[in-house]
DNA sequence: CAAATAGTCAAGCAACTACTTGACTGTTGC
DNA sequence: GCAACAGTCAAGTAGTTGCTTGACTATTTG
């Protein structure tokens, strides 16, 4: 589901949406309308957010309200932020340790 | 840049390879190691990383040493920040008013 | 009821992606 | 110096993506 969900936003036009929703929930028109793209068009990018879980959506009558699933954000963002921060924590650590002069097994680092 | 660093980050081989880089930096042939695909085929992936704003490479001797760049992971994750956090914001303000009977301009909400 | 609205479906197409193969360029170790 | 090693380059290919068009199906609304 990363996959999907990370394909999904590598779209301008799929963030422009995204954006667009969390605003609040709009009809497909209502998302259609700032692009010069065919209503179709967007239609297919809904599907492909939706399939992804970044976004759900519900026809009533005639027209399909759309909305922002935060669950779907959320698990892409916690991919990303558990790497970030491990990442970082590592290099923090390296940094102490070039700061530091004398090789202790006890660690004490003042500046 | 966000198009080409969460195009990057849709392949799972991709990200494999980002959380390898997690662990400290490696070599292209220590990072093709786990996958069947050949080497020529990773170090593409390696490319598309490394445009893409998430790793950095450097090449000593006749081994390329890449490790990841936590700037461009924090970039993604801060637009998946920025979108979820706005969008949660807005359901807890949605679920106070059901909440809250009375449609008075002056909040107090107690539960 | 008829026309406008909101969206759906399917086919087609150009561009892009994720590979492979094979030939080639430097680098290192004996 | 020469073989093995680490990687690079370029071409080719099957499959995917981001559109379009045109025909079609509801659902309002006057």
């Amino acid at each position: 589901m990363l996959d999907q969900a990370f394909q999904a936003l590598a779209d301008p036009t799929r963030r422009g949406v995204v954006e667009r929703l969390c605003e609040g929930p709009a009809s497909v028109s209502e998302l259609a309308a700032p692009f010069t793209m065919t209503l179709a068009a967007v239609v297919q990018h809904v599907q492909v957010l939706e399939a992804a879980g970044l976004v759900r959506s519900e026809k009533i009558g005639r027209v399909r309200t759309v909305q922002v699933d935060s669950a779907g954000l959320r698990s892409a963002e916690e991919w990303l932020a558990a790497r970030r921060t491990r990442v970082e924590r590592d290099l923090d650590r390296l940094a102490a340790l070039l700061a530091e002069p004398a090789p202790e097994p006890s660690a004490n680092a003042e500046e």
